[in-house]
DNA sequence: TATTGTTATACTCTATAACTATA
DNA sequence: TATAGTTATAGAGTATAACAATA
């Protein structure tokens, strides 16, 4: 009644066949493991730790407060974020000339070129996935979950 | 060069666009703020203790080893979570009678009761995704997000 | 010797309140 | 008074190794 085809291994999800959360958390495990391979393991870097430098260099500079609603962070996790970062060499921080309480925040020479590697390698991560999503697939299921994300119910 | 198409507000996303995971960690973020409302503040339940409800209605009776599969958790982790819900009286554990090594985890009548009750209050934590997403579209997303799910790279 | 599950422990992540400095 | 960011701290989640009981 619940499921739709077939459910290969593993025991009956009943009602969690129609919850999209629970979906959502076995599909992070694929990623996760696979961010891990490629980014994790190699740069010793989180995901989060990857979006923050992708961000960096797709803006130039942002401050903490853009970056923490960005990457869904309290602002105190944030500061710790980012003075992990900037012990790494990855990014510094400068105060803004025009209203001193808030600060740009951006890569460094070393943060940048770091930063470029990465990206350039992304394409190779994403490219796991080719066997089990097409193109078209693999689009159609990133605009789906950006309606997911855009649906702030508040 | 990136963008597909609209992207409302928030500064640009860059190589992220691309990148599955990070689409899902932002889904991510609205089905957790949607679970919160509609059974984390009411039940004091998390994610994972939902679930692990879910499954034990829907099979009567798993081993930890098959939670702790199902569920991604470390067996550790799964024996401090089985350990709150046994002291919550949501279920119990019974050791198998032919392998005295492994056990029977199952609910409680309490624990059933609370199960059935959350399950019926499922389908309206689900119709929150209504206005975002036709029934087509979340059949197909749940059906995309399978295919990552069971495409294990081991 | 291998497996199931537990204990102990350390590490990370997350959330909250209180603080500073600017405005 | 309000806002940007930090500090301090407690709680929850996660990972690993060592262990007990059974096979």
């Amino acid at each position: 009644m619940s499921s739709s085809s077939k459910k290969p291994q593993g025991p009956a999800q009943g009602v969690l066949d129609g919850v999209v959360g629970h979906h959502l958390a076995c599909a992070r495990v694929t990623t996760h493991v696979t961010f891990l391979k490629h980014f994790g393991q190699p740069y010793d870097l989180r995901p989060v730790e990857y979006s923050l430098l992708m961000l960096l260099a797709a803006n130039a500079q942002l401050t903490p407060k853009q970056l923490a609603q960005s990457l869904a962070l309290s602002a105190p996790n944030l500061t710790i974020l980012l003075d992990r970062m900037q012990d790494r060499g990855m990014l510094q921080r400068v105060r803004s000339e025009v209203d001193r309480r808030s600060q740009h925040v951006m890569l460094t020479d070393a943060g940048r070129a770091l930063t470029d590697e990465i990206a350039t390698k992304t394409p190779a991560m994403e490219a796991e996935l080719d066997s089990c999503l097409s193109r078209a697939e693999r689009a159609l299921l990133i605009e789906l979950l950006d309606k997911i994300a855009r649906h702030r119910p508040a």
